[in-house]
DNA sequence: TATGTTAGTGAGTTATAACTAACAAGAGGG
DNA sequence: CCCTCTTGTTAGTTATAACTCACTAACATA
């Protein structure tokens, strides 16, 4: 069907699809049949790239950390103020599970990660990368004075990416009846408020 | 082995061995086969008390919400003061997680968000019905003035939820390196430290 | 003690999973 | 124009899943 391509695109491809399939039949049932016969394919042709299913899922899981890495980044770059930079920093994860939906579903599936280490190395760094960005955000926040200063980062930062899965998890339950980033957002805006409340006490 | 039962009996005996595999194998890689052996018993025998493996995953479920219900219940009766109660829900909640710690990932499972339509409705209920509780309990904090006012009940009990459900996964995630009850209730006293931090402020 | 009911078994069937081996064809270089 | 590398195919293999069928053994009771 697609015709003949070079391996590098065929791979991005194949990638590609797993994150697409994965949302719709679940990530650990995903059957390499599945990946072929929606790229047009025939179900051996992604053995040609791929030695295993396991190194497929691989160079799934580097492709979400690059493009998760990207999306902070950008979220960062964009905002100079703290409370800014930390709002961008919920909503680009928000904007990125809304994007790729099966994203909670990869992150926390047991299934994949149970024979596959390497997977579950990527993914664990990856949340704990998120969490020191949100660290130093919340720190500079309450450096500057907008924040609850008794309360420590890295609970902030915990209960931020509670409400972040949180949200997630409604969603996905609820059939998506409701705007993921939005919601989140409004959410963090409460939990933000909650926070901020004591700056008019700070100097009591 | 375990000589002749009751179907009333290996039923429940089946239901209970399921919820511990869960946790042990992984609720999707989970096979009829497994759970037969674990009992001692014959594979075809499964299928003489359930007729296919989504009625058995059906009753687990229903297991689950007879017993959170239950939890639920018990937390309540067991404190009058709103705060005491909402403490003890959340604390009830962490404590099943923590005595079943499959069911974060049974709330990840394929089956029961690709392959299971009559579970995922069965888990909706149950988290909207903890969303109640949760939400009458904080009501009446607000009306004893020990709460914020001006926030909506319904937020704070999302902001809750999804306390429990983030230190959970963590829990999960991070091969249970923390006692799940402790920490949990840690972080309910800061959010709610948070949410009470007005009360000073009310008569001013 | 005879008889019907129910829990359980052993040996299948069918489908589907990952993965392999042998062969085919398109594209570029000599 | 053929040679060779790469991308692809078809036709397998092996393992394991859910589920069925024909049958047996324990139990209850009339």
């Amino acid at each position: 069907m697609s015709g003949r391509q070079s391996a590098e695109e065929r791979k991005a491809q194949i990638v590609a699809e797993v994150l697409r399939l994965a949302d719709e039949i679940g990530p650990d049932r995903l059957s390499t049949t599945d990946v072929a016969r929606a790229i047009g394919l025939s179900q051996p042709a992604i053995f040609r790239h791929f030695p295993t299913k396991g190194a497929l899922w691989l160079a799934v899981a580097e492709q979400i950390a690059d493009r998760l890495q990207h999306d902070w980044a950008a979220a960062e770059a964009g905002a100079s103020e703290p409370h800014a930079r930390l709002k961008a920093l919920i909503g680009a994860q928000l904007t990125a599970i809304s994007a790729t939906p099966a994203l909670p579903s990869i992150l926390f599936s047991r299934e994949l990660q149970v024979d596959n280490q390497a997977l579950r190395d990527v993914f664990r760094g990856l949340l704990g990368a998120f969490q020191s960005h949100l660290v130093a955000a919340i720190r500079d926040l309450q450096a500057a004075g907008d924040l609850y200063p008794d309360v420590s980062p890295e609970d902030v930062a915990i209960l931020l990416t509670s409400l972040v899965q949180g949200v997630a998890i409604r969603w996905t339950l609820g059939a998506r009846g409701f705007s993921l980033v939005p919601e989140g957002l409004r959410l963090f805006d409460v939990q933000l408020g909650l926070l901020g409340k004591m700056e008019g006490d700070s100097d009591a």
